[in-house]
RNA sequence: GCCGACGUAGCUCAGCUGGCAGAGCAGCGGUUUCGUAAACCGCCGGUCGUCGGUUCGAGUCCGACCGUCGGCUCCA
């Protein structure tokens, strides 16, 4: 076995192809200003700042000038400069005097050169550029100076390299594998959802195996949530700006907000989220300290403007449902609440057998525009949910910058088959929206006491978990979600009968079967049944109607045999169980 | 929103430098009644994303718009 791949060793290597690109461009486009070339996760890219983009006869071009320089095996070598030297070195480029202009006075400043290439560059970098035995150059973007859209755009060339064929091989595979789970793909391919232009981008449809899948989630945290006391509630899609002026969306996420409709005599927008229709129901009643926690549910549609650039399949959308609910308590349950509430997400996740890691969300100091409440109850809830968290005794990091607007929040990221990682489950705790309200309940005091909020939704968006879960499972999803968890496939047409008497017996028991009675081959239908990615196909012929028996083939595990129906629904509900 | 690529039948895609719109699958009709990943024959199917322009002539060239994809920015 080679020795383990140090990641360093290939960020360097990646750093320096980085340059080797640059230098590539320096020779075939030498009116293009360098800016950064940093290594990635995955490879490397480099900023470039051009009138016309590059095309991809550019990058063929520029692999084979890049092939050139790596096989003159030219040494990276560092040296330092002055600060002095450094402006005069980089006189003609506007970027990398910016750059030298952000290094700290007393800092090292060095320059990289490989060739007739020199770069302002931290490093450090491998030994030469021939140490770079394979590389990529993988697509073209658009990239603002600094990532800030008030910047030019640059012209950005992503690649890849690896220290040998093989591993950039077996990289260009992975991305192959990636693109045949993608959702879009599978989601059209398995009749699950579809985007209509004339409804509009970024608004799914859910087709009918798409809408079971969905409403098998539903059903679970339904069931979950009526078993650990959460009340079902309802609320409509529109509210008064005046509901969303008093919770803060109004003024903190206007340009997310659809623009206003206008009634007799209000401005009515779509609701970009539900807390505030709830806290009107609390609020609808005097509330004792005895009646804490209340917990309203609600599967609750939500509307939010998002860039057309940013839309794409599921999992970034104009329109979707979340699994909300909003916890009023007394500050003396906060704590269990959220345990309980944690309970939940990591039932969810145990389910589906998904891994995550957790982030407190805490909010930007810096940056007190972005929220809404004051600093003392920012102080108070963030330590709440601290020490919520460390009670757990579960590993999480900290995030600066991640709170909501009125919380802190915990979020659940899980990493999807492409090694993206999804923000799914997500609990708030807030002190801001009951104050803003001016909620209440009477303590056993006699006196008027503030609830405290937890906003919670486990799956996050259906939407987006959806397509989390297409993506996870390839399109075969565990038996308990599949959208038909069997086809009952008759040999011949005499066989039909005992087929629907079988789907009938299965239908019953609750399982969601088909009995495929197209004029085609056995052979047909269960290629079908495959590529369908149907968990269990039942072939039923003379020799099963005569015993009551189904042959059994799984998706997965292929042909098992005939067995007696009624041991088939045993094992399909233990299977389901797991 | 910004940069780039792309948009041809329900799906996947071909159509070279402008000169009569193609294939496979799906669908429909027929034949076949079959034992674990595609039976056979035939037929239908397109305002080449939309609108405008250049040209004797546009799927092909140009522009705008709509949409999709890859990024950037944003994400309560």
């Amino acid at each position: 076995m080679a020795r383990p791949l140090d990641m360093d060793d290939l960020y360097r290597l990646r750093h320096s192809a980085a340059h080797v690109l640059a230098q590539a461009v320096s020779h075939l486009f030498p009116e293009t200003k360098m800016t950064i070339g940093p290594p990635t996760e995955d490879g490397f890219y480099y900023d470039f700042d051009r009138d016309t983009p590059f095309t991809p006869t550019d990058l063929e071009a520029l692999e084979a000038e890049m092939a050139r320089g790596i096989g003159r095996s030219e040494v990276f070598e560092c040296r330092e400069v002055t600060r002095d030297e450094a402006l005069t070195l980089f006189a003609d480029n506007p970027y990398k005097v910016e750059l030298i202009g952000d290094i700290p006075e007393g800092d090292r400043i060095t320059i990289y050169t490989n060739g007739d290439f020199t770069d302002l560059c931290r490093g450090p970098h491998a030994g030469n550029s021939g140490d770079i035995k394979a590389f990529r150059l993988l697509h073209t973007a658009g990239a603002y100076w600094r990532g800030s859209e008030k910047n030019k755009m640059l012209q950005r060339i992503y690649g890849t390299a690896f220290q040998s064929r093989e591993d950039l091989d077996a990289y260009l595979t992975r991305l192959e594998e990636a693109k045949k789970r993608d959702h879009r793909r599978l989601g059209r391919e398995l009749g699950l959802f579809m985007i209509s232009p004339l409804v509009g981008a970024g608004l799914p449809l859910w087709l009918p195996r798409g809408a079971v899948l969905r409403e098998t989630l539903s059903d679970f945290m339904r069931d979950q949530q009526r078993k650990r006391g959460y009340l079902p509630v309802i609320t409509p899609h529109l509210a008064k700006r005046e509901l969303y002026e008093i919770s803060g969306h109004w003024q903190a996420y206007r340009e997310n907000l659809y623009p206003s409709m206008h009634g007799e005599h209000e401005e009515l927008v779509m609701k970009p989220v539900n807390c505030p229709f709830h806290i009107q129901i609390y609020a609808s009643e005097r509330r004792s300290y005895r009646d804490l926690p209340v917990r309203y549910a609600e599967f609750g549609t939500v509307y939010r403007w998002e860039q057309s650039g940013e839309l794409g399949g599921l999992t970034r959308v104009r329109g979707f449902t979340q699994d909300d609910s909003h916890i009023f308590c007394r500050p003396d349950q906060l704590v269990s609440e959220f345990h309980g509430v944690v309970d939940l997400i990591m039932l969810v996740f145990k389910r589906l057998k998904l891994e995550y890691r957790a982030r407190v969300g805490l909010r930007d100091p810096e940056n007190p525009s972005k929220y809404v409440g004051g600093d003392d109850v920012w102080e108070q809830s963030q330590t709440a949910l601290i020490q919520a968290v460390n009670e757990l005794q579960m590993p999480h990091e900290v995030a600066v910058g991640e709170a909501a607007i009125y919380g802190p929040k915990l979020d659940f990221l899980v990493r999807d088959a492409i090694g993206r990682e999804w923000q799914l489950g997500t609990v708030q705790v807030d002190y801001v929206l009951p104050e803003r309200f001016g909620l209440e309940y009477t303590g056993e005091d006699g006196q008027p006491h503030r609830p405290v909020m937890i906003h919670r939704a486990p799956f996050g968006s259906l939407e987006r978990f959806v397509g989390v879960l297409i993506e996870h499972f390839a399109g075969a999803f565990p038996l308990w979600l599949a959208p038909v968890q069997a086809v009952i496939i008759p040999i011949a047409d005499r066989h039909a009968e005992y087929a629907e008497s079988v789907r009938t017996k299965l239908s019953d028991a609750g399982l969601r079967v088909q009995v495929d009675r197209r004029p085609e081959r056995m052979q047909a239908k269960i290629r079908d049944a495959q590529l369908q990615k149907v968990p269990y196909m039942l072939v039923v012929g003379d020799k099963e109607a005569a015993a009551e028996a189904v042959a059994v083939r799984s998706r997965d595990r292929g042909d098992l045999g005939a067995i007696a129906l009624t041991q088939f629904l045993a094992n399909a509900v233990d299977e389901m169980e797991m």
